[in-house]
DNA sequence: AAAATAGTGTCTCTTAGACACTATCGG
DNA sequence: CCGATAGTGTCTAAGAGACACTATTTT
């Protein structure tokens, strides 16, 4: 009977997106060593800057402009898994921390048609960018530190993207687990404070003395028994590992 | 110049979705008065019952089962404009708080193609849902409450996007400020406390007596100076706003 | 020894949350 | 005056956050 139906569905009654696509917001860490003074940590996004000229030789839409990576999601699979293949193709990473955080579909976004995109963020330590290159479609691959975005020249909405982006991470980081994605397996409390650091400025988590007390009794980290690293200081450091949970803090019950 | 790259695009070159649609979860709050004893307070989901047949007398789609209200987007609306617009054709409701919290595009799961649908929940008080009538596609209208979804059938991948509905909103009375949506413009404190306890049992929130210390500390929520009611007791009763701010509550600063 | 990060001792102030109590009003 | 909801008084234990201090290692 379901099949009948099937039959009789006339997908003509309704007009059609022109295009299905997938974009991705690639946020890194990105740890500037100075000499005799602590590092400068700051989160930096990755762009790409669009081809002037198309593989076809043609003027590309938008050419010139800085972008996020992404592209068209194909019928068998679903826009986050295009996510991934897309950040591969155009990064060679694979296996990384991925969320659809946004849908952009307001009527000329995108001059081609009706265009729609699914937006992502990504985590990725910064190493696995080292071996980043650009793809066809991209000019050049360049990692910008979210101050300088201001400056340069978006494609499309994806000012918007970003700036949602953005928000969505910062929010991310300190309402859930998420910052474990831009840290080792094993990390000590002031490789997660620094990391919290680049999107807040909570005293609690800027006082060193308090962030070192306070994290022996978060139920989602538990301390790696016995284990220490040397690599943030001179003495040894105990290591904290992220235990999976999910954490809901009702807003009516902490403290202001 | 972008002009010349407009006209060379091939928009064939792309395999594009069969269909664009928005689907909209409809939660309410039914408070069920007893003699003497207090109200039962539950949420409630609004699911439609699709017709065996279309208007065309041909079989329909899915018949039979139970779905969220929605439909296909149009190419010069958003989706969650089509969001609103649907949820007025469905229900007659206008102007209330919705929000897009999920993408399902996986392959297959509409056997009439590719379909995308953009999830959005809806949260609406009682009295809006009392003009409710039945459309077209739908053979009944009815609202549940949320342990009673298990014994029905539904349709398409509903069962998913519904219990990623609850866990989002759950979510969102607890670490925002939605709750407001359930809620008269003025409300006393133990209206505001019922609309959390159908989500949550910390234990915060139970205590009358610490929640109506509680919220007067609380940042976004003002006292309406010198008013009271008495509609939820015969003693009258405070009033309070909900002050617009957005909120991020670190998990890492919180007490466990 | 100096420099740098890791971490503890201890104090003060605030808050959570429990328990007991008072307040207001309708029936 | 009973019952129901609203709201306060008061106590205790726990935590936040500040300051001063100690610990461990490299140069």
């Amino acid at each position: 009977m379901n099949q009948q139906a099937l039959k009789k569905y006339d997908s003509g009654k309704y007009r059609t997106p022109d295009g299905y696509t997938s974009d991705i917001a690639v946020f890194t860490i990105h740890s500037e060593k100075r000499e005799h003074k602590p590092p400068i940590v700051s989160m930096m996004l990755m762009l790409i800057q669009r081809t002037e000229i198309t593989a076809e030789g043609t003027p590309n839409i938008e050419g010139g402009k800085w972008a996020l990576p992404g592209g068209f999601v194909q019928p068998d699979e679903t826009a986050l898994e295009a996510a991934h293949r897309e950040l591969l193709e155009e990064t060679g990473v694979r296996g990384i921390h991925m969320k659809h955080y946004g849908v952009y579909d307001r009527p000329g976004r995108d001059p081609r048609g009706w265009i729609l995109s699914n937006a992502h963020y990504a985590i990725v330590p910064e190493d696995v960018l080292k071996g980043r290159k650009a793809s066809d479609d991209a000019e050049d691959v360049q990692l910008f530190r979210l101050e300088d975005l201001k400056s340069i020249q978006l494609a499309f909405d994806h000012e918007q993207l970003i700036s949602d982006a953005i928000r969505e991470i910062r929010s991310d980081l300190l309402q859930t687990t998420a910052a474990k994605n831009f840290l080792p397996e094993e990390f000590t409390y002031s490789e997660l404070q620094a990391v919290l650091l680049t999107v807040t400025d909570d005293p609690a988590i800027k006082s060193e003395q308090s962030f070192a007390r306070k994290i022996k009794t978060l139920p989602f980290i538990q301390e790696a028994e016995g284990k220490t690293t040397a690599r943030t200081s001179k003495k040894p450091a105990k290591l904290y590992r992220f235990v999976e949970m999910d954490i809901i803090k009702p807003i009516y019950t902490a403290r202001y």
